[in-house]
DNA sequence: TAGTGGTCTAGACCACATC
DNA sequence: ATGTGGTCTAGACCACTAC
């Protein structure tokens, strides 16, 4: 089965990454330029640098003016990672969203987070640690910091009812966020809530998101064991 | 210290998107058309759609024809993630790159492999297990199976003196590639490996990468304790 | 069926890096 | 100095889908 582009500029995309894998361009290559290719594929010239635009930022392309287009020596690709929402997750895997929200109180900052956010050490946020369920089993725990100055109104949000991640997320757009993942053995706490062993390893997502007031909030996300995280090709 | 955008379309993707996080432009909003944004701005209709392409590639818009465009209600951002390349990622740190082929043969292909990898089982493959390390500490064990049917010649490489994943992604492109993140306990070779204790939690990414003659190779990397991966905003 | 975004074109000017 | 990609424009036609 063939697939059908869904446009001019897609289809010359193709059709030059399909150059690339059969290596009629190797790596390296210099490639004919966009007005070339325009007539070759009989096109207008902005339809071509559309097109070779696409596979610059997928990396197989290294472009540059007047040097050319050459195929990436040593390509570094690029995958794009969907940042997904809880409740979406489980239950587009089929199970039935809960959440329990374990602490909610005014505290202050410890050291570690309060660089992540940018702020000074000993500030009173909202700390909150909830626990999110997917029929019942424990899918993710959620440690989480609240900046009422970025977020205001956060205060006086009740969290058990409106999950924290999707009342931020529709009332506080970001602008920037930094992400990190890492692998951590479940510790005390961690055991309990995800209802495993102590030392299991598990997935952890760090995230911390700011807009221009500062950082609005910093996750520490522990997802339970065996869990895989997809990235879409 | 305001940034300069490069170009006409980045200052309204700028502008359109402080317009969103400062809530001029609330979620679930309609915002003005191409056409009026246009005059607006003052440039030509194409440009507003680049810039509006641009933010609802990145979430933050919702785009429909007739329908027009939205801020995104629920908004499942992107990040994008780059592949580092193990030497550069080591030499990036300042370290001094090496590794180790701690074994290479021709083996028979075990199920779970076999299905990622769309083949079939028993099928003889290379099979690769490496050491990387940076200033000689371990920094990352490598568990690789390459298809000599969709990469010819890897039969005959010393992977000793090249790295396997450089050898690959120089002679063979891909088109498709699946990616998995998850944690695994060290097992007792990944500890007797990287030098640490079994059962210590390792950030593991599971890769198989494809052209059009199938599968070329599927590999598990195990990262050493601690490591964290980061994503580039 | 009409309004909106999706795409393409032909032409133009510019910025940059190499020649 | 000059060839290359980067960007923009004005206009056009089309495809989708909400109305």
């Amino acid at each position: 089965m063939i697939e059908k582009p869904a446009s001019k500029a897609q289809a010359i995309t193709s059709e030059v990454r399909r150059r690339i894998v059969d290596r009629e361009w190797r790596q390296g290559d210099r490639i004919p330029d966009e007005a070339e290719l325009a007539v070759e594929f009989g096109v207008a010239r902005a339809t071509v640098n559309k097109a070779l635009q696409l596979l610059a930022e997928e990396g197989l392309l290294d472009r540059k003016r007047r040097a050319g287009t050459h195929v990436t020596v040593n390509p570094a690709r690029k995958t794009t990672l969907t940042i997904p929402i809880v409740r979406e997750q489980v239950e587009g895997a089929g199970m039935e969203y809960s959440h329990r929200v374990v602490a909610q109180k005014l505290s202050p900052l410890p050291a570690d987070i309060a660089a992540r956010m940018a702020l000074t050490e000993g500030a009173a946020l909202i700390h909150l640690r909830t626990v999110h369920y997917g029929d019942s089993r424990p899918f993710q725990v959620e440690d989480r910091w609240i900046n009422p100055e970025a977020a205001p109104g956060a205060e006086l949000i009740d969290f058990q009812r409106i999950n924290a991640n999707e009342w931020l997320v529709r009332n506080f757009p970001w602008l920037r966020n930094d992400m990190a993942f890492s692998a951590e053995n479940a510790n005390a706490r961690d055991a309990r809530l995800l209802e495993t062993r102590q030392g299991a390893a598990l997935l952890v997502l760090q995230r911390t998101t700011f807009n221009d007031l500062g950082a609005i909030t910093s996750v520490r996300l522990a997802f339970h064991p065996g869990y895989q995280m997809l990235a879409t090709p």
